[in-house]
RNA sequence: CGAGUAAGCUAUGUGACUGCCCCGUCACUUGUGGCGGGGAGGAAAGUCCGAGCUCCACAGGGCAAGGGUGCCGGAUAACGUCCGGUGAAGGCGACUUUAAGGAUAGUGCAACAGAGAUAUACCGCCGCAUUUUGCGGUAAGGGUGGAAAGGCGAGGUAAGAGCUCACCCACCUCUUCGGCGACGAAGAGCGUGCUGUAAACCCCACUCGGAGCAAGAUUGAAAUGAGAGCAUUUAAUGGCUGCCCGUCACGCUCUUGAAAAUCGCAUGAGCGUAUCGGUGACGAUGCGCCAAGAUAGAUGGUCACAGUUAUACAGAACUCGGCUUAUUGCUUGCUCGUAUA
RNA sequence: GGCCCCUUGGUCAAGCGGUUAAGACACCGCCCUUUCACGGCGGUAACAGGAGUUCGAGUCUCCUAGGGGUCA
Protein backbone atom coordinates (compact mmCIF):
# COMPACT_ATOMS: atom_id res chain seq x y z
CA UNK A 1 0.00 0.00 0.00
CA UNK A 2 1.88 3.31 -1.00
CA UNK A 3 1.73 6.05 1.32
CA UNK A 4 -0.09 8.77 -0.92
CA UNK A 5 -3.31 6.43 0.23
CA UNK A 6 -2.35 7.11 3.83
CA UNK A 7 -4.39 9.40 6.54
CA UNK A 8 -1.35 11.50 7.90
CA UNK A 9 -2.72 15.07 9.60
CA UNK A 10 -3.74 14.69 13.36
CA UNK A 11 -6.38 17.50 12.12
CA UNK A 12 -8.07 14.68 9.59
CA UNK A 13 -7.84 12.30 12.49
CA UNK A 14 -9.71 14.37 14.88
CA UNK A 15 -12.39 15.21 12.33
CA UNK A 16 -13.02 11.63 11.53
CA UNK A 17 -13.23 10.68 14.97
CA UNK A 18 -16.05 14.08 14.92
CA UNK A 19 -17.99 13.55 12.28
CA UNK A 20 -17.50 9.72 11.17
CA UNK A 21 -19.68 7.07 11.51
CA UNK A 22 -18.25 3.62 13.36
CA UNK A 23 -18.60 -0.30 12.88
CA UNK A 24 -17.09 -2.76 15.00
CA UNK A 25 -15.86 -6.31 15.53
CA UNK A 26 -13.92 -8.22 17.72
CA UNK A 27 -10.77 -7.36 15.92
CA UNK A 28 -11.17 -4.16 14.77
CA UNK A 29 -13.25 -0.52 15.10
CA UNK A 30 -13.28 0.84 11.55
CA UNK A 31 -14.25 4.37 11.32
CA UNK A 32 -15.69 6.31 8.09
CA UNK A 33 -16.13 9.84 6.93
CA UNK A 34 -16.61 11.74 3.54
CA UNK A 35 -13.72 14.13 2.54
CA UNK A 36 -13.28 17.06 0.30
CA UNK A 37 -10.21 15.85 -0.92
CA UNK A 38 -10.06 12.88 -3.87
CA UNK A 39 -9.36 9.07 -3.23
CA UNK A 40 -9.07 7.33 -0.64
CA UNK A 41 -6.90 8.14 2.67
CA UNK A 42 -7.00 4.91 5.26
CA UNK A 43 -5.44 5.60 8.73
CA UNK A 44 -4.03 2.75 11.17
CA UNK A 45 -4.09 3.41 15.04
CA UNK A 46 -2.45 0.82 17.40
CA UNK A 47 -2.81 1.90 21.02
CA UNK A 48 0.37 1.81 23.47
CA UNK A 49 -1.83 -0.75 25.40
CA UNK A 50 -1.51 -3.57 23.00
CA UNK A 51 2.09 -4.18 23.23
CA UNK A 52 5.77 -2.22 22.82
CA UNK A 53 7.24 -1.16 19.43
CA UNK A 54 7.54 -4.89 17.95
CA UNK A 55 4.52 -5.70 18.17
CA UNK A 56 2.72 -2.23 17.16
CA UNK A 57 4.78 -2.13 13.92
CA UNK A 58 3.43 -5.74 13.14
CA UNK A 59 0.15 -5.27 14.05
CA UNK A 60 0.36 -1.75 11.16
CA UNK A 61 2.33 -3.83 9.05
CA UNK A 62 -0.56 -6.77 8.44
CA UNK A 63 -3.42 -4.29 8.74
CA UNK A 64 -1.95 -2.40 5.76
CA UNK A 65 -1.27 -5.56 3.92
CA UNK A 66 -4.93 -7.03 4.57
CA UNK A 67 -6.22 -3.53 3.59
CA UNK A 68 -5.08 -3.09 0.22
CA UNK A 69 -6.86 -5.37 -2.15
CA UNK A 70 -10.22 -3.65 -1.28
CA UNK A 71 -8.67 -0.19 -1.94
CA UNK A 72 -9.54 -0.16 -5.77
CA UNK A 73 -12.99 -1.09 -4.40
CA UNK A 74 -13.97 1.61 -2.47
CA UNK A 75 -16.16 4.98 -2.96
CA UNK A 76 -14.23 8.08 -3.70
CA UNK A 77 -13.63 10.60 -1.41
CA UNK A 78 -14.02 9.07 1.96
CA UNK A 79 -11.53 9.00 4.79
CA UNK A 80 -11.31 5.84 7.12
CA UNK A 81 -9.75 5.22 10.31
CA UNK A 82 -8.84 1.58 11.53
CA UNK A 83 -8.38 0.49 15.27
CA UNK A 84 -6.73 -2.44 16.18
CA UNK A 85 -8.02 -3.98 19.64
CA UNK A 86 -6.40 -6.80 21.77
CA UNK A 87 -7.08 -9.72 20.03
CA UNK A 88 -5.40 -8.64 16.76
CA UNK A 89 -2.02 -9.61 18.51
CA UNK A 90 -2.89 -13.48 18.01
CA UNK A 91 -5.35 -13.46 14.80
CA UNK A 92 -4.63 -15.15 11.73
CA UNK A 93 -4.34 -13.21 8.53
CA UNK A 94 -7.13 -14.78 7.15
CA UNK A 95 -8.71 -13.58 9.92
CA UNK A 96 -8.46 -10.10 9.62
CA UNK A 97 -8.97 -10.52 6.06
CA UNK A 98 -12.50 -11.45 6.18
CA UNK A 99 -13.06 -8.82 9.50
CA UNK A 100 -12.09 -6.03 6.79
CA UNK A 101 -14.26 -7.22 4.12
CA UNK A 102 -17.12 -7.56 6.80
CA UNK A 103 -16.82 -3.85 8.33
CA UNK A 104 -16.68 -2.21 4.71
CA UNK A 105 -19.87 -3.76 3.66
CA UNK A 106 -21.44 -3.22 7.00
CA UNK A 107 -20.22 0.67 6.10
CA UNK A 108 -21.14 0.63 2.82
CA UNK A 109 -18.53 1.66 1.41
CA UNK A 110 -17.70 -0.76 -1.42
CA UNK A 111 -18.97 0.13 -4.89
C1' C B 1 28.09 -37.17 35.85
C1' G B 2 26.81 -33.06 39.16
C1' A B 3 27.89 -28.17 41.09
C1' G B 4 30.58 -23.82 40.04
C1' U B 5 33.82 -20.22 37.60
C1' A B 6 36.02 -17.41 33.47
C1' A B 7 36.32 -16.25 28.26
C1' G B 8 34.07 -16.32 23.53
C1' C B 9 30.50 -17.16 19.42
C1' U B 10 25.33 -16.76 17.81
C1' A B 11 20.48 -14.37 17.20
C1' U B 12 17.11 -19.26 11.49
C1' G B 13 18.61 -20.43 6.22
C1' U B 14 17.25 -21.37 0.91
C1' G B 15 13.57 -20.98 -3.05
C1' A B 16 8.69 -19.35 -5.55
C1' C B 17 4.63 -15.70 -6.23
C1' U B 18 3.10 -10.89 -4.64
C1' G B 19 3.76 -5.85 -2.02
C1' C B 20 6.56 -1.20 0.68
C1' C B 21 10.91 2.75 1.17
C1' C B 22 15.51 4.82 -0.97
C1' C B 23 19.41 5.30 -4.86
C1' G B 24 21.13 4.83 -10.01
C1' U B 25 19.76 4.49 -15.14
C1' C B 26 16.42 4.44 -19.57
C1' A B 27 11.72 5.93 -21.66
C1' C B 28 7.90 9.14 -22.22
C1' U B 29 2.33 11.51 -21.27
C1' U B 30 6.83 15.03 -15.63
C1' G B 31 4.72 11.30 -12.34
C1' U B 32 4.34 6.97 -13.90
C1' G B 33 6.49 2.52 -16.04
C1' G B 34 10.82 -0.91 -17.25
C1' C B 35 15.76 -2.64 -15.61
C1' G B 36 19.69 -2.93 -11.79
C1' G B 37 21.32 -2.26 -6.57
C1' G B 38 20.47 -1.59 -1.21
C1' G B 39 17.09 -1.88 3.12
C1' A B 40 16.98 -2.68 11.64
C1' G B 41 20.14 -4.64 16.71
C1' G B 42 23.39 -7.04 20.14
C1' A B 43 21.31 -4.64 22.87
C1' A B 44 18.63 -0.26 17.85
C1' A B 45 16.23 0.01 24.73
C1' G B 46 17.22 2.93 29.46
C1' U B 47 19.23 8.10 28.84
C1' C B 48 23.60 6.99 33.41
C1' C B 49 28.48 9.25 31.56
C1' G B 50 32.03 11.07 27.63
C1' A B 51 32.83 13.38 22.71
C1' G B 52 31.86 15.28 17.61
C1' C B 53 28.41 18.96 15.43
C1' U B 54 25.21 23.58 15.99
C1' C B 55 23.53 28.13 18.29
C1' C B 56 23.98 31.64 22.44
C1' A B 57 27.50 37.24 24.49
C1' C B 58 34.19 32.87 22.90
C1' A B 59 32.81 32.32 28.23
C1' G B 60 32.54 39.90 31.41
C1' G B 61 33.55 42.20 36.96
C1' G B 62 32.29 41.66 42.44
C1' C B 63 30.04 38.63 46.38
C1' A B 64 28.28 33.89 47.27
C1' A B 65 26.90 29.18 46.05
C1' G B 66 26.66 24.42 43.06
C1' G B 67 27.89 19.70 40.35
C1' G B 68 31.47 15.81 39.35
C1' U B 69 35.86 12.80 40.23
C1' G B 70 39.05 10.66 44.30
C1' C B 71 44.98 3.99 45.63
C1' C B 72 49.15 3.59 41.49
C1' G B 73 50.83 3.17 36.37
C1' G B 74 49.10 2.92 31.47
C1' A B 75 45.29 2.98 27.08
C1' U B 76 42.09 6.54 24.59
C1' A B 77 39.73 12.07 20.79
C1' A B 78 37.57 11.98 25.72
C1' C B 79 35.34 9.68 29.99
C1' G B 80 32.74 8.46 35.95
C1' U B 81 35.07 3.72 30.58
C1' C B 82 38.89 -0.05 29.70
C1' C B 83 43.77 -2.76 30.81
C1' G B 84 47.69 -4.19 34.20
C1' G B 85 49.11 -3.79 39.28
C1' U B 86 48.93 -2.49 45.01
C1' G B 87 46.08 -2.77 49.51
C1' A B 88 41.47 -4.65 51.70
C1' A B 89 37.19 -8.08 51.76
C1' G B 90 34.67 -12.85 50.26
C1' G B 91 35.17 -18.14 48.66
C1' C B 92 37.70 -25.21 50.29
C1' G B 93 39.08 -23.72 45.28
C1' A B 94 39.01 -21.94 40.04
C1' C B 95 38.20 -16.95 40.91
C1' U B 96 35.37 -12.62 42.25
C1' U B 97 34.30 -7.75 44.43
C1' U B 98 36.22 -3.01 45.68
C1' A B 99 32.46 5.38 45.88
C1' A B 100 39.92 2.62 48.13
C1' G B 101 42.10 10.68 49.81
C1' G B 102 41.60 13.02 55.01
C1' A B 103 38.44 11.07 61.59
C1' U B 104 45.92 13.92 64.50
C1' A B 105 41.82 21.02 60.86
C1' G B 106 37.00 21.80 62.98
C1' U B 107 31.57 20.87 63.88
C1' G B 108 27.57 17.37 64.27
C1' C B 109 25.29 12.51 65.28
C1' A B 110 25.53 7.62 67.94
C1' A B 111 18.06 5.80 69.21
C1' C B 112 17.04 1.51 72.62
C1' A B 113 19.85 -1.09 76.24
C1' G B 114 23.54 0.04 79.82
C1' A B 115 26.26 2.74 85.94
C1' G B 116 28.76 5.11 81.96
C1' A B 117 29.06 6.66 74.69
C1' U B 118 34.29 9.88 74.73
C1' A B 119 33.35 9.93 79.67
C1' U B 120 31.72 6.76 83.92
C1' A B 121 31.08 3.78 88.71
C1' C B 122 25.41 -0.33 89.13
C1' C B 123 27.01 -5.12 91.12
C1' G B 124 31.78 -6.25 92.81
C1' C B 125 36.94 -5.76 95.33
C1' C B 126 39.72 -3.01 99.34
C1' G B 127 40.20 0.49 103.61
C1' C B 128 37.84 3.37 107.57
C1' A B 129 33.56 4.45 110.48
C1' U B 130 29.35 1.96 111.81
C1' U B 131 26.99 -2.78 111.76
C1' U B 132 19.55 -0.73 108.03
C1' U B 133 24.24 1.63 106.02
C1' G B 134 27.69 5.86 105.00
C1' C B 135 32.49 8.00 103.26
C1' G B 136 36.89 7.23 100.46
C1' G B 137 40.10 4.31 96.98
C1' U B 138 39.96 1.15 92.49
C1' A B 139 38.68 -0.43 87.35
C1' A B 140 41.11 -6.87 87.54
C1' G B 141 36.01 -9.56 87.17
C1' G B 142 30.23 -9.44 85.98
C1' G B 143 26.44 -7.53 82.77
C1' U B 144 24.55 -3.93 78.26
C1' G B 145 25.80 -2.60 73.41
C1' G B 146 27.69 -2.31 66.67
C1' A B 147 31.49 0.11 69.75
C1' A B 148 33.52 0.28 76.96
C1' A B 149 40.67 3.09 77.13
C1' G B 150 45.48 -2.92 72.99
C1' G B 151 46.62 -8.50 74.42
C1' C B 152 49.08 -12.01 77.74
C1' G B 153 52.37 -13.05 81.79
C1' A B 154 55.34 -11.33 85.88
C1' G B 155 56.43 -7.59 89.47
C1' G B 156 53.78 -4.40 92.53
C1' U B 157 49.51 -3.24 96.07
C1' A B 158 45.06 -2.59 101.45
C1' A B 159 42.58 -3.76 96.69
C1' G B 160 44.02 -2.50 91.93
C1' A B 161 45.59 -0.08 87.45
C1' G B 162 51.04 0.35 81.27
C1' C B 163 51.89 2.07 87.58
C1' U B 164 56.72 -0.71 86.12
C1' C B 165 59.10 -4.69 83.09
C1' A B 166 59.61 -8.71 79.13
C1' C B 167 57.22 -10.45 74.65
C1' C B 168 53.50 -9.53 70.96
C1' C B 169 49.91 -6.12 68.19
C1' A B 170 48.57 -1.37 66.02
C1' C B 171 49.87 3.64 64.83
C1' C B 172 53.65 7.70 64.36
C1' U B 173 58.75 9.39 63.12
C1' C B 174 63.43 8.10 60.99
C1' U B 175 66.93 4.84 58.20
C1' U B 176 68.25 0.96 54.56
C1' C B 177 66.84 -2.28 50.44
C1' G B 178 63.32 -3.55 46.12
C1' G B 179 59.72 -1.12 42.76
C1' C B 180 58.53 4.36 37.56
C1' G B 181 54.67 4.33 41.46
C1' A B 182 50.64 2.71 44.81
C1' C B 183 53.31 -0.23 48.13
C1' G B 184 56.28 -4.31 50.13
C1' A B 185 60.51 -6.25 53.32
C1' A B 186 63.95 -5.34 57.38
C1' G B 187 65.71 -2.31 61.43
C1' A B 188 65.85 1.78 65.27
C1' G B 189 63.19 5.25 68.80
C1' C B 190 64.09 7.24 77.33
C1' G B 191 57.68 7.95 70.61
C1' U B 192 52.25 6.93 71.33
C1' G B 193 48.02 3.42 72.95
C1' C B 194 44.27 7.30 69.49
C1' U B 195 35.72 4.64 69.33
C1' G B 196 32.65 4.70 64.81
C1' U B 197 30.51 7.66 60.93
C1' A B 198 32.86 11.88 55.46
C1' A B 199 26.90 7.34 50.07
C1' A B 200 26.60 13.69 57.83
C1' C B 201 28.41 18.85 57.23
C1' C B 202 33.17 19.50 55.88
C1' C B 203 38.83 19.83 54.53
C1' C B 204 42.41 18.79 50.54
C1' A B 205 43.64 17.88 45.23
C1' C B 206 41.89 17.93 40.19
C1' U B 207 37.87 19.43 37.12
C1' C B 208 33.10 21.59 34.96
C1' G B 209 30.17 28.17 30.47
C1' G B 210 24.85 27.09 28.93
C1' A B 211 21.46 24.72 25.76
C1' G B 212 20.54 20.77 22.70
C1' C B 213 19.23 18.18 15.53
C1' A B 214 12.05 19.91 17.94
C1' A B 215 20.10 22.36 17.72
C1' G B 216 20.55 25.31 13.59
C1' A B 217 21.07 27.23 8.12
C1' U B 218 18.82 28.63 3.36
C1' U B 219 14.54 29.54 0.21
C1' G B 220 9.39 30.60 -0.10
C1' A B 221 4.81 32.51 2.02
C1' A B 222 2.97 36.92 4.59
C1' A B 223 -1.22 34.77 9.01
C1' U B 224 4.39 40.53 12.19
C1' G B 225 -3.27 36.97 12.29
C1' A B 226 -7.76 37.38 15.83
C1' G B 227 -9.64 38.14 21.00
C1' A B 228 -8.90 39.41 26.34
C1' G B 229 -5.91 41.46 30.29
C1' C B 230 -1.54 44.25 32.07
C1' A B 231 2.25 48.05 31.32
C1' U B 232 3.49 53.08 29.27
C1' U B 233 10.01 53.63 28.45
C1' U B 234 16.72 54.73 33.26
C1' A B 235 10.20 50.49 33.32
C1' A B 236 8.72 45.35 32.72
C1' U B 237 10.09 40.58 30.44
C1' G B 238 13.79 37.20 28.49
C1' G B 239 19.17 35.29 27.70
C1' C B 240 24.41 35.16 30.52
C1' U B 241 23.54 29.07 37.26
C1' G B 242 21.84 32.84 42.17
C1' C B 243 22.20 38.36 43.78
C1' C B 244 24.36 43.34 42.38
C1' C B 245 26.76 45.77 38.30
C1' G B 246 27.39 45.36 33.15
C1' U B 247 25.59 44.10 28.39
C1' C B 248 22.26 42.25 24.35
C1' A B 249 17.31 41.49 22.47
C1' C B 250 12.45 43.16 22.83
C1' G B 251 6.27 45.62 24.80
C1' C B 252 4.62 41.33 28.29
C1' U B 253 1.02 37.30 29.67
C1' C B 254 -3.17 34.07 28.47
C1' U B 255 -6.74 31.81 24.85
C1' U B 256 -7.26 30.56 19.79
C1' G B 257 -5.69 29.92 14.50
C1' A B 258 -1.81 28.89 10.99
C1' A B 259 2.88 26.46 10.82
C1' A B 260 5.63 24.73 3.54
C1' A B 261 10.20 22.95 1.05
C1' U B 262 15.48 21.95 0.88
C1' C B 263 19.91 21.28 3.70
C1' G B 264 21.72 19.49 8.42
C1' C B 265 21.45 13.44 6.92
C1' A B 266 24.83 8.99 6.18
C1' U B 267 32.95 8.42 4.21
C1' G B 268 33.20 7.83 9.72
C1' A B 269 38.15 8.90 16.13
C1' G B 270 34.27 3.67 9.75
C1' C B 271 34.25 -1.83 8.82
C1' G B 272 36.81 -6.49 7.43
C1' U B 273 41.42 -9.04 7.03
C1' A B 274 46.86 -10.13 7.37
C1' U B 275 51.60 -9.03 9.62
C1' C B 276 54.36 -6.65 13.45
C1' G B 277 54.89 -4.26 18.61
C1' G B 278 52.76 -4.73 23.65
C1' U B 279 51.37 -9.25 29.66
C1' G B 280 46.96 -6.38 28.21
C1' A B 281 43.60 -2.25 27.06
C1' C B 282 45.47 -0.75 22.45
C1' G B 283 48.71 0.97 18.53
C1' A B 284 51.44 0.90 13.59
C1' U B 285 51.62 -0.70 8.49
C1' G B 286 49.68 -3.18 3.99
C1' C B 287 45.36 -4.84 1.18
C1' G B 288 40.12 -4.78 0.36
C1' C B 289 35.05 -2.59 1.06
C1' C B 290 31.06 1.57 1.02
C1' A B 291 27.05 -0.84 4.22
C1' A B 292 19.22 1.84 5.93
C1' G B 293 18.20 7.14 5.80
C1' A B 294 12.22 7.72 6.61
C1' U B 295 9.34 12.46 8.14
C1' A B 296 2.40 9.82 11.03
C1' G B 297 7.62 7.38 9.87
C1' A B 298 9.73 1.89 5.03
C1' U B 299 11.29 -5.28 5.69
C1' G B 300 5.00 -7.50 5.00
C1' G B 301 1.64 -11.61 3.18
C1' U B 302 0.85 -16.77 1.29
C1' C B 303 3.46 -21.36 0.71
C1' A B 304 7.54 -25.34 0.05
C1' C B 305 12.09 -27.65 1.97
C1' A B 306 15.96 -28.14 5.86
C1' G B 307 15.95 -27.82 11.15
C1' U B 308 13.62 -27.43 15.88
C1' U B 309 11.16 -26.29 22.56
C1' A B 310 12.43 -22.81 16.25
C1' U B 311 11.68 -19.16 20.01
C1' A B 312 13.57 -15.22 23.54
C1' C B 313 14.60 -9.92 24.45
C1' A B 314 13.22 -6.65 21.12
C1' G B 315 12.23 -1.96 15.75
C1' A B 316 17.23 3.00 13.41
C1' A B 317 15.17 8.85 13.71
C1' C B 318 21.94 13.68 14.04
C1' U B 319 26.33 10.46 14.70
C1' C B 320 30.09 7.89 17.48
C1' G B 321 32.88 5.67 22.37
C1' G B 322 31.34 3.32 26.90
C1' C B 323 28.07 1.85 31.10
C1' U B 324 23.50 -0.38 32.77
C1' U B 325 19.27 -3.39 32.08
C1' A B 326 16.29 -7.43 29.14
C1' U B 327 17.15 -12.06 26.63
C1' U B 328 17.93 -17.42 22.85
C1' G B 329 21.03 -21.42 21.66
C1' C B 330 25.95 -23.19 22.09
C1' U B 331 31.53 -23.88 22.50
C1' U B 332 36.15 -23.99 25.19
C1' G B 333 39.55 -23.60 29.48
C1' C B 334 39.86 -24.13 34.76
C1' U B 335 38.09 -25.54 39.99
C1' C B 336 35.48 -28.64 43.63
C1' G B 337 32.71 -33.24 44.66
C1' U B 338 31.43 -38.40 43.41
C1' A B 339 32.32 -43.06 40.64
C1' U B 340 35.49 -46.18 37.63
C1' A B 341 40.29 -47.49 35.33
C1' G C 1 13.41 12.19 19.72
C1' G C 2 15.49 15.49 23.82
C1' C C 3 15.02 17.41 28.91
C1' C C 4 12.76 17.17 33.92
C1' C C 5 9.65 15.38 38.17
C1' C C 6 6.96 11.82 41.30
C1' U C 7 5.77 6.74 43.68
C1' U C 8 3.94 5.65 51.82
C1' G C 9 -3.07 1.37 53.98
C1' G C 10 -8.93 1.15 49.47
C1' U C 11 -8.38 7.07 48.77
C1' C C 12 -5.98 11.81 50.27
C1' A C 13 -1.66 12.34 52.46
C1' A C 14 2.66 13.81 57.31
C1' G C 15 7.39 11.83 58.39
C1' C C 16 15.41 15.06 61.61
C1' G C 17 19.01 8.11 59.64
C1' G C 18 16.77 5.66 65.80
C1' U C 19 11.60 2.25 69.94
C1' U C 20 5.49 -0.53 67.60
C1' A C 21 5.66 4.54 60.60
C1' A C 22 1.40 10.19 62.31
C1' G C 23 -3.54 12.01 60.71
C1' A C 24 -8.23 12.33 57.89
C1' C C 25 -11.99 9.85 54.88
C1' A C 26 -13.49 4.83 53.80
C1' C C 27 -14.22 -0.46 55.79
C1' C C 28 -15.33 -4.02 60.07
C1' G C 29 -17.11 -4.90 65.26
C1' C C 30 -19.33 -2.97 69.85
C1' C C 31 -22.01 1.11 72.46
C1' C C 32 -25.75 5.10 71.97
C1' U C 33 -31.00 5.46 69.37
C1' U C 34 -37.61 2.62 68.42
C1' U C 35 -34.48 2.78 63.71
C1' C C 36 -31.02 5.59 60.41
C1' A C 37 -27.63 9.58 60.62
C1' C C 38 -24.39 12.23 64.07
C1' G C 39 -21.35 10.90 68.22
C1' G C 40 -18.11 7.49 71.47
C1' C C 41 -14.72 3.06 71.96
C1' G C 42 -11.83 -0.63 69.55
C1' G C 43 -9.80 -3.10 65.18
C1' U C 44 -7.96 -4.54 59.98
C1' A C 45 -4.80 -2.28 56.51
C1' A C 46 1.05 0.68 53.65
C1' C C 47 6.96 2.64 52.65
C1' A C 48 6.93 0.43 43.92
C1' G C 49 11.06 -3.69 43.27
C1' G C 50 16.41 -5.09 43.78
C1' A C 51 21.45 -4.11 45.46
C1' G C 52 24.94 -1.05 48.45
C1' U C 53 26.77 2.58 52.66
C1' U C 54 25.75 2.38 58.05
C1' C C 55 25.44 -0.68 64.46
C1' G C 56 20.64 0.66 62.19
C1' A C 57 17.49 2.91 55.76
C1' G C 58 10.60 5.01 54.41
C1' U C 59 14.76 8.69 54.65
C1' C C 60 21.48 8.52 51.85
C1' U C 61 23.72 6.30 46.92
C1' C C 62 23.14 3.17 42.42
C1' C C 63 20.07 0.13 39.06
C1' U C 64 15.11 -1.37 37.41
C1' A C 65 9.67 -0.80 36.92
C1' G C 66 5.31 2.24 36.70
C1' G C 67 3.07 7.11 36.29
C1' G C 68 3.19 12.37 35.05
C1' G C 69 5.04 17.12 32.98
C1' U C 70 7.54 20.02 29.25
C1' C C 71 10.07 21.49 24.36
C1' A C 72 8.42 22.72 17.28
Amino acid sequence: MKRRYSLKRNKEFRRVYRVGKSQGSHLLVLINAKSKTDGVHVGFSVSKKIGNSVVRNRIKRRLREAFSPFLPLIKEKTNIIIIAREPVKTAKFTEIERSIERLLQKASLLK
